[in-house]
DNA sequence: CGTTAGATTGAGGGGATTCAAAATTGGTGG
DNA sequence: CCACCAATTTTGAATCCCCTCAATCTAACG
């Protein structure tokens, strides 16, 4: 409590549980990322959980709140983040309100090639380090649904699956396009 | 462009639209919130419409952000909105991610009177100022089904209708049982 | 009083869920 | 290397919830 952390290696979800056990995964984090960051008095606001081992640098958030409020620089930089992270939370608001269930899943295999191409994680093939029931819980969906479209998906030849947690997208314009994702 | 606004009358929606015409409404703001914030290099991420007529504050965002960069405190306090936002953004999202259609619309009017009561807009009788077809692209459903679920609320004596844009909650506490509001 | 926009209600269909079973994967030890 | 087991994924069938399409109703306005 009181930190909030850097992550240096593996991949944490931040979600959000009810008390039926229903949870929604509201974000997938790779390595330069932060958690951790939202809290009020001590109590985060989200879990956060490791897909994988994981390593990370822990902040001392009143320190850090400190020193931003000394180095403007910084105290921009976390805004600029906050900001960012908010567009994020609108677009993914928008994929599971609107979009079906393909859509969703397209959106999903598109935005995190991305995410992980940018962080230098591999991409050919990619490895997803999330597993069906994380995609459900992160898209608004079941696991089988999820499923079912990955199959559909492999039979129009869009995406193959090597291991089922790893995948290569053949045809990634196809799959922008189903997942309605603008370059 | 280049400017973000301080609401001083009226309530603003702040939604994403598809080429197909679906849109996603993220956020609903009464008085005293700001809108227009999330820009990159003069294009805003997100459009705005005036649920209704609309007063509002003009700030040069460059400005802003110089400003805020001599005071620290500022700074802060944009971190803080923006992180507050970010919060709402999560539990926006498992709404519509995990709830069912009636769980959703609870949930909104929950909400809604908590949001405009902190305001201090009326809230007996709660005058919404959003019509059926905003609240169904807020929740990620369509008109009708929100119109069912008001009036299964209304079967169940847990609201009353007086015109359809004004609403009395006769049994709050029920209704934030539904909605699976924490207190 | 007719018109129009919005809301409600009903009937039918479809996409996602649920429940269940089979298949695949991954890990462990012989 | 393979057999065996648990965990995960895939696939199938039936159900349900929400959507779609359509008609009716209501309220506001000229």
């Amino acid at each position: 409590m009181g930190s909030f952390f850097k992550i240096t290696e593996g991949i944490v979800a931040v979600s959000r549980s009810l008390a039926d056990g229903r949870r929604q995964i509201v974000g997938i984090h790779p390595p330069g990322d932060c958690v951790g960051y939202l809290e009020i008095n001590g109590n985060y606001l989200f879990q956060g959980e490791a897909l994988t081992d994981v390593g990370a640098c822990a902040f001392d958030r009143r320190k850090f709140d400190l020193f931003a409020l000394r180095n403007p620089d910084v105290a921009a930089s976390v805004s600029e983040t906050l900001a960012s992270r908010l567009e994020k939370a609108g677009h993914q608001m928008t994929v599971i309100g609107q979009f079906k269930a393909i859509e969703r899943v397209a959106d999903f295999l598109s935005k995190i090639e991305k995410l992980y191409g940018a962080r230098g994680l591999p991409t050919k093939p990619l490895t997803l380090h999330i597993r069906r029931g994380e995609i459900a819980d992160h898209l608004g969906l079941t696991i089988e649904t999820v499923s079912r479209c990955f199959s559909k998906l492999k039979k129009r030849n869009v995406i193959a699956l090597i291991e089922s947690d790893s995948v290569v997208l053949l045809d990634p314009e196809r799959l922008a396009e189903i997942g309605q994702v603008e370059q």
